[in-house]
DNA sequence: AAACCCATGTAACGCGTTACATGATTAT
DNA sequence: ATAATCATGTAACGCGTTACATGGGTTT
């Protein structure tokens, strides 16, 4: 399918990005729900420079640095809006490990269980309260209340998505975990 | 990590399987959070039998129809208890391809976000339905309220979280759809 | 007879991570 | 000076999907 494809396209749409640029952005904002290393990305960007998606212009930093802006093409545009309508499918597997140790509970003792559990509800606490606070600057980016056209709405959509999944985790494990107790 | 690996591993400490029982799990209970094809699993039975964390049996079906029962060795149970209570750290990404396309929101017209949305909550609320009918069905197998010490305990944790995040994506759709439509 | 399910395997290819490799620039 | 960050690439390996390939058993 390659999604990593569409991924740098759509973030190039945005504006133009260096492979740097881009492997930072996969650890911010859409880092929630996709990413990749920069071992993936400098490939791809070739790739995709050869089928005439995107194009580059080499910039100089300082003395010698040298960088490739990347910006996106006609037919790169085109390419984009094919797939960001395109409707598919709910995949029948989201992959989450935790998920399959919790299936094989039978294999573990009470107290085993409890502490798996435990300790993923630490952790989805830690990771709520990170996304928290990143969701409090968002707020004074923006102008209240947010709307389609706010340039940051892309950004609060997954922001708040991740909230929301990491609340629906919490309520789950909370009311899982009475029963791991007694 | 070889996370198949386990997942085997756990299948086969709940009972003997052949490689296409356990191709039949991965569309069944589990598969909402993790899965493989026959052509990976395979390969991998052979590689556990050679490391020694599993064996078979081979059995005739029919009159020439061979298929090989395999169960859990010591070393294998001994190998699933240590991956059991390894605590990992949450996942950065968890990767969900309709989240990247939210993201680049700003590259759709509001009328094509619309429709992206609400393609994706009919979705969403078709395979709930379909959730909620394997939960009644679930529910006629048990002795009501369900514990720790029922066999379907591990079945009854994925159904419930499986249950809880398409609720979860249903409440967010349904919260994010009107910004999109006026 | 045909369709569907049971049963096992391999081959080719693409996706993704870790490690290898190098060097410039900026901030402390 | 030193550490952190900016910047780009390749190599090796493992994971995962699609397709190729074969055949037996059961149901309609």
């Amino acid at each position: 399918m390659r999604v990593l494809k569409y991924a740098i396209l759509g973030l190039l749409d945005k504006g133009e990005l260096s492979g740097y640029d881009i492997t930072s952005q996969f650890k911010k904002e859409i880092g929630q729900f996709w990413s990749a290393k920069h071992s993936q990305i400098y490939p791809e960007l070739k790739k995709l420079t050869d089928e005439g998606f995107i194009e580059y212009q080499t910039v100089i930093q300082g003395t010698k640095l040298e960088k490739k802006i990347y910006s996106i093409t006609k037919s790169g545009k085109q390419e984009l809006d094919k797939w960001l309508n395109t409707f598919s499918p709910i995949p029948e597997t989201a992959k989450d490990e935790f998920m399959l140790k919790a299936y094989f509970i039978s294999s573990m003792s009470k107290e085993e269980a409890n502490e798996l559990f435990t300790d993923q509800l630490i952790k989805r606490k830690r990771k709520l309260n990170h996304l928290d606070e990143r969701f409090n600057e968002l707020q004074e980016k923006i102008d209240d209340p947010i709307s389609f056209d706010s340039p940051h709405f892309g950004h609060f959509l997954v922001l708040t998505k991740a909230i929301e999944r990491e609340k629906g985790y919490i309520e789950w494990l909370e009311r899982m975990l009475p029963m791991l107790n007694k």
